[in-house]
RNA sequence: GGGGCUGUAGCUCAGCCGGAUAGAGCGACGGUUUCCUAAACCGUAGGUCGUGGGUUCGAGUCCCGCCAGCCCCGCCA
């Protein structure tokens, strides 16, 4: 654009918009792998119509020879749009290439900016002590931990933590409530479960919400807690270890690392925070209570609202907890992070942006740092309400992971008996354990985090549509092209050792080119949901793929075809089942050789 | 009252920096199996993108108003 029209781009250039070629995938396959339609917006201020400025940019790029060895000739079509369709031949040199990369062409981090990456710290999980894991923990849990994965692929070092509630006024009415009905729990290890403490913490709530002076009663539990009294926090460090056992346990089922963190952590720098604050000149004292007041955010009667630090009585709440854990992020005596990620429910949108003012404004984060709330909506029923169970409880999380395993046992064996196959009792269990876990953590990542999800078994454990069952069957067939006498490691890797250009890759139908475009995406998708934070957008990405690939398998015959296009074939099988292992991967799915 | 999110096919949802005739899955209807797992594939029908304005070469996408649903709103997290 600039060689065809230097005026144009140098005044652009100086009016600080310069053109803008806008390169972006062809949005069909009929215009080809890329359109630009940067010529569009130059019709008006050159006075001439857009196909004319669009003929003219094609013909400085087919002068060019860097483009020329890259793409065929660039095709006007429309008002004016530029469509551009890469040389067949590029395409099968990068599938080749990608045959032979552990990352399948996704580059590190580290390759792309030359530099070491800084700490990404996700925040995510976040159950609370003395509480079991219920629905309402699902989605932050899955969703954090795909966003780690890919972070972590990218060759960023990133801190999975916990930050699980585990300190403030919920822990001084169940400390109240215990001392008062069962002593016990508080100084012997494993005297009540976890469902009694369950129980206890409901009673305790109740009469906090009832009883005014339990409430003020467990008030001062808490500021002796915080103040460090030594019979409160062995209690505390008790009913810690107890819930953390049980958290364990979920976490070790659905393969998720997590470094614990709680809020309890931040205890010592709480303090720093309201100097920290009063120091910046932010800090006011209204009815009692430090806070800060927000700019651009009035409540009811129009005035500011505050972000409450320490309350009347002295002690802290969630927004200190949560100020002094992104000072901690970002600092350097901390972690470092440059990038702080958290994954909560969207009902915690305001707290944030509050919060997050408030570290803006008090310049705890650093030049560059970045400070996110990765929102998600409510998990509902099939009737569209919040989910429960049928007795109008909350839902465990371990009932809804066992109904989803229980589910796809029972689907399996009534296809193996439908099918008049036999398999053992360890196949069969993992199995289902596999299809289940996959099918509710595939459920919750496919749909964009931002609206509610509706929760379904029958939908998620489906075996068509955009479901786990699905994928996993695409790679289930790959590998049995492998039973079958495929060599799939050996596909497409000599001719690339050897350089001989004699077993180089051979296309020549159109699924087959289908799937080799659609091989090639993936390291633009892991890029976006890098940058936005959407794994919905990663399992697109796999679910295209897999129809893809099915369409080619269906269609084509692969062991039986004719040389060169058998090893070409085999290659595109390979090179599919491995990218879409890697991808389930960062989904947090494994696959299956078998189902 | 203020703020946030959402509203797209019968249902569940995609839709990327504003780009060509708005996509998918399910469900419905019709078809495909001597062949690598048919858990698949092919086809048909189905849309006022909540609504009214505005911005522009072009709006589901950006701006403003309105309607509906959900969520949040000072000492819980």
């Amino acid at each position: 654009m600039q060689r065809a029209f230097p005026d144009a781009a140098a005044s652009a250039e100086a009016a600080g918009q310069p053109l803008d070629p806008q390169l972006a995938p062809a949005s069909k396959p009929e215009f080809g792998d890329f359109q630009a339609n940067g010529a569009l917006p130059l019709a008006k201020p050159l006075g001439q119509p857009p196909r004319k400025i669009a003929e003219a940019v094609v013909a400085e790029l087919q002068a060019d020879p860097s483009f020329t060895q890259l793409c065929l000739a660039p095709q006007i079509a429309g008002p004016g749009f530029i469509n551009l369709t890469l040389r067949p031949e590029c395409l099968a040199a990068e599938v080749q290439a990608r045959l032979g990369d552990q990352r399948l062409g996704v580059p590190s981090a580290a390759e792309e900016s030359g530099s070491e990456p800084a700490p990404v710290v996700v925040d995510f999980s976040s159950p609370n002590i003395a509480k079991e894991m219920h629905v309402g923990h699902l989605r932050s849990t899955i969703i954090g931990d795909s966003l780690a994965r890919v972070l972590e692929f990218r060759g960023h070092p990133v801190l999975r933590l916990n930050h699980v509630g585990d300190w403030g006024t919920q822990f001084g009415m169940l400390i109240t409530h215990l001392k008062q009905v069962a002593p016990e729990a508080l100084d012997t290890a494993d005297a009540v479960d976890l469902g009694d403490l369950v129980a206890f913490y409901r009673q305790a709530k109740q009469r906090f919400d009832a009883d005014e002076a339990f409430q003020t009663t467990s008030r001062e539990e808490v500021v002796k807690l915080q103040g460090g009294d030594p019979v409160s926090l062995k209690a505390w460090g008790l009913l810690c270890d107890q819930s953390r056992r049980e958290f364990q346990k979920i976490y070790d089922r659905l393969d998720i690392r997590l470094s614990e963190r709680g809020e309890s952590f931040y205890n010592p720098y709480l303090d720093g925070v309201v100097k920290g604050l009063e120091a910046a000149g932010l800090l006011v004292v209204d009815d009692g209570a430090r806070c800060v007041f927000l700019e651009g955010v009035s409540g009811k009667d129009g005035k500011p609202l505050p972000v409450i630090v320490q309350k009347s009585d002295g002690g802290f709440n969630y927004a200190t907890t949560d100020l002094a854990a992104i000072r901690y992020r970002f600092g350097t005596e901390g972690d470092g992070a440059r990038r702080v990620i958290y994954v909560t429910d969207a009902g915690q949108a305001n707290h944030f942006a509050g919060v997050f003012q408030v570290a803006q404004r008090a310049g705890w984060v650093p030049e560059g740092g970045r400070l996110e709330h990765v929102p998600f909506g409510l998990v509902q029923g099939e009737d569209g309400k919040k989910l429960k169970t049928r007795a109008g409880d909350t839902v465990r999380l371990r009932d809804l992971l066992d109904e989803a395993v229980e589910r796809a046992e029972a689907d399996l064996r009534r296809r193996l008996q439908e099918e008049e196959r036999t398999e053992d009792e360890a196949f069969i269990q993992h199995v289902a354990t596999t299809v289940g876990l996959a099918a509710v953590k595939y459920a919750d990542l496919s749909q964009n985090r931002i609206t509610n999800y509706q929760f379904s078994f029958d939908r998620m454990l489906a075996l068509q549509g955009n479901t786990a069952p699905y994928l996993l069957y695409a790679v289930v067939r790959i590998a049995g092209i492998s039973r079958k006498g495929g060599d799939l490691e050996g596909a497409g890797v000599a001719g690339a050792a050897a350089g001989g250009e004699a077993e180089a890759l051979q296309f020549t139908e159109p699924q087959e080119w289908a799937l080799v475009r659609e091989l090639l995406k993936l390291d633009a998708v892991i890029a976006e949901v890098e940058e936005e934070l959407l794994p919905n957008r990663l399992c697109s990405y796999l679910f295209e793929l897999s129809q893809v690939f099915n369409r080619f398998y269906d269609q084509l015959p692969v062991l039986k075809a004719e040389e060169p296009s058998r090893s070409s074939r085999l290659a595109l099988c390979r090179l599919t089942a491995d990218t879409l292992r890697l991808g389930l991967g960062l989904l947090g799915i494994p696959t299956l050789e078998r189902m």
